[in-house]
DNA sequence: CGGTATCCAACAGGATACTG
DNA sequence: CAGTATCCTGTTGGATACCG
């Protein structure tokens, strides 16, 4: 009763907080296919072999994965149509929508400044390397 | 040279592409440790064991390698001061509050976004279950 | 087409012990 | 205090095969 754990403008969540339920949604947040998917529908529905040519190098198992995932926290619709051969469409939920804007920006972001980072690694790999033989 | 590879506002770089550098910047950037340090951070200037404190759950080990990758891609400063005993300060570099508030954005959306998901997939967990026993 | 199931290698990441 | 080193386990994630 001593100590409240450090109540936040919202309802008391606080992701440092290891077993705050926020952290578990910054967990599946912070996900290279999670940011690739949810950017690959922000422009609209795709089907399922779309979305697997659009994120180059994701295997069949891990985009049906995290599109589960997403599917199950509310940010992504499932639509299938019962045809031959059978079609599967995906999009945004309002709640995915919500947040789209924010993988947007991090995937775009990542594309606007990997030189500033590639340099920067450069910079601290040559200076590893150098102080081990100073003359 | 009939597809040129879908060229961007940026310098080319899609990260929706298998072996673009910003792939990588992308997947050092989604990751549950690095956005919270980043966060942690912005405020001001933190000693290891603080961080070590505020991150809760964070083992040494992994606190240690994040802040080693965000050193080494130049979005947080080192300061070491040989004093005894040792003092390490964290610091954002103008790179690192550059991309802060992202990060920052993402734990806040988690944080306020918790209700939200956590019905979505009681609500998902519940469907899965009723359609095996529908009468 | 859009999955599921299975196997397996690799790596992430935790616990512990030790060091300048 | 701020690490490094080592060990070990669990999960990630790739490859492959099969199914409705």
């Amino acid at each position: 009763m001593h100590t409240v754990p450090d109540l936040r403008a919202h309802g008391g969540a606080d992701a440092f907080l290891r077993n705050c339920a926020s952290r578990a949604v910054l967990d599946l947040l912070t996900n290279k296919w999670v940011c690739l998917v949810v950017g690959a529908l922000r422009p609209g529905t795709m089907r399922f072999g779309e979305l697997r040519r659009r994120l180059d190098g994701v295997t069949q198992k891990m985009l049906t994965q995290t599109l589960r995932d997403l599917e199950r926290a509310g940010l992504v619709h499932r639509a299938v149509y019962p045809s031959v051969p059978p079609r599967v469409e995906y999009s945004l939920t309002p709640l995915g929508q919500n947040v789209a804007g924010l993988m947007d920006a991090i995937r775009v972001w990542s594309e606007e400044h990997i030189d500033d980072i590639r340099t920067a690694q450069e910079a601290y790999d040559t200076k590893a390397g150098e102080e081990l033989q100073p003359v």
